[in-house]
DNA sequence: TGAATCATGTTGCACTGGCAACATGTTCCT
DNA sequence: AGGAACATGTTGCCAGTGCAACATGATTCA
C-alpha cells in the first residue's frame, strides 16, 4: 500500500503511516457498491480517508429528494467534524460508489498531541488542514456562485472562475450539464435557455462540453 | 497583552505567543477606522490576527459595488490561503471598523516543522485547523441555504438553522433585515413581501428581531 | 441487440421575485 | 435640535425562471 499517493499522507512514509494506524487505533474497512460508508450523526467524532476507489456524499432531506453534496475520489477526506452539519430531519450519509476501501481514525487522536511528539503526526495534522483550506477555498467559489441573482449571472461567474483555474479561455465542464445546473442551483431547462441566449449574443461558445469564454475581464 | 483569550492562541501561554512572535518574525500593526488592514493578490503568503477591535472582509467588483463577505470580531483571523480567492477584476480586502491591532504571520512559518520541534508551535496548527474548520462549517451552512430555490425555503432553511443552534423555536437574528436579504442573496423588498406572507400563513411569528418558528421539525 | 437509463435540447404557461420608487421609524453625529 | 444615514415597510410592474411535458441522442446493461 502506498499511502504517500494519498493528500492526507503526503511527506509521511508508508511505514510512518503504518505505525500511525497502529497508535491511532484506525480501522480499515472494505465497501461495495452503494453500501453506506458512514452516516452523519453517528461517530462524530470520526474522519475518514478514500484509501481505495470513489464515494459520494450524499443528503436525503426528509421529502426523500436525494442531493449529492460532493463526490469524493482517492485521497478524500469526509467527517461530520470536517464539515456539513445536517439539518433536522435530513441525513447526510457517505455511499461507496463502486468497490472501495476506507480507513477510519479518531479526529480527537490527530488533534491531541501524543506524547512522543513524534514528526508524523504533525505532518499528518498540516496535510488535514491543508484539505481542509482547499475545501474551504471550493466553498467560498461556490457562495460566490450562488450569490448572484440571475442564471446568466452564475454561469458567468462560474465560467470565469474556470478560466482562472484553466489559465486559458477554454476549459471542459468536469461535469455534466445537469450536475452544472445543480451546482449554481437552477433549474436545468431554464439554464439551457440562458445558455443558448448567451451563445446568441456571442458571449461563450460551447461544443459539448467544452466553453471558450468571449469577454473580456469582465 | 492576553493572547490566550484569542481562539488562534488557545491553550498557549502568553510567553509562549511572545516566543513565537519573535520567533516567526510577526508583524504587529495598529488601524484605524477604514484603513485597509490588507489587500487580497498582495502578500497571499501571510494571515492575520484581528488581536483587537473589529474589521470587515469587502469585496469591491469591477463595477464598483462594495459587498461584506465576513465581519471580523476580536481574535478573528483572515488571509488569502485561508479562503476567497477573488475573481478577477474584483477586489478583496480587509478594512478595520473602529481603532484595531493586527498580528501579521507568515503562513509557511507556521505550517512548516521548527526545528526545535516546539509544543506551542503544533498547538498553534491545531487552532489554525478548528477556526479553518469553523470556517467550513458555516460556509457550507451558508450553500446549504442558498441553494434553495425561493426565498421562502432560503428564510425556512436558515430559520431552521438557528433554531438547531439556539436549541429553541424562538432566537433572535444577529444582524439587520438588510443584512439577511444580503445573507440569502434576495431582494430586500421581495424578502420582506415573503415574510409578511409566512406570517400570514402562521409560519413563523416576528417581533422586531425575535423570530420564533411555528413549525414542527420540517 | 434491444431495453432501460441518462444527458441533452426545446417549448408554453404561470408566477416568483428583482427592480424602482416610495413612506416612515430609528440611530447617530455635529 | 436638526439633519444625515440607515433600517424597516409597502406597492406596481414585468422579465426571468421554475415547472411540466415533451423529443431525441448517448450510454449502459442484460
Amino acid at each position: 500500500m502506498e499511502y504517500g499517493s494519498l493528500a492526507l499522507f503526503y511527506d509521511i512514509t508508508d511505514q510512518e503511516v503504518e505505525a500511525m494506524i497502529h497508535c491511532f487505533c484506525m480501522r480499515r474497512c472494505q465497501f461495495q457498491t452503494g453500501q453506506t460508508i458512514c452516516t452523519y450523526g453517528e461517530n462524530a467524532g470520526e474522519v475518514g480517508v478514500l484509501t481505495r476507489g470513489e464515494a459520494e456524499l450524499v443528503r436525503l432531506d426528509y421529502g426523500g429528494n436525494r442531493t449529492i453534496l460532493e463526490r469524493l475520489e482517492t485521497g478524500g477526506v469526509f467527517g461530520e467534524s470536517l464539515a456539513f452539519t445536517p439539518l433536522l430531519g435530513d441525513c447526510v450519509e457517505v455511499v461507496s460508489a463502486g468497490s472501495s476501501e476506507v480507513l477510519f481514525m479518531e479526529y480527537s487522536h490527530i488533534m491531541k498531541r501524543c506524547e512522543n511528539a513524534c514528526t508524523h503526526h504533525s505532518k499528518l495534522v498540516q496535510n488535514m488542514f491543508r484539505l481542509v483550506t482547499e475545501q474551504t477555498r471550493q466553498l467560498s467559489q461556490r457562495v460566490e456562485v450562488l450569490s448572484r441573482r440571475s442564471i446568466r449571472d452564475k454561469l458567468m461567474c462560474w465560467f470565469q472562475l474556470r478560466r482562472l483555474a484553466s489559465g486559458a479561455d477554454s476549459f471542459t465542464l468536469p461535469f455534466t450539464l445537469s450536475a452544472l445546473a445543480d451546482y449554481i442551483s437552477a433549474d436545468r431547462s431554464a439554464m439551457m435557455r440562458e445558455l443558448k441566449r448567451m451563445k446568441a449574443e456571442g458571449l461563450v461558445e460551447m461544443d459539448g462540453r467544452r466553453v471558450t469564454l468571449r469577454t473580456g475581464e469582465g
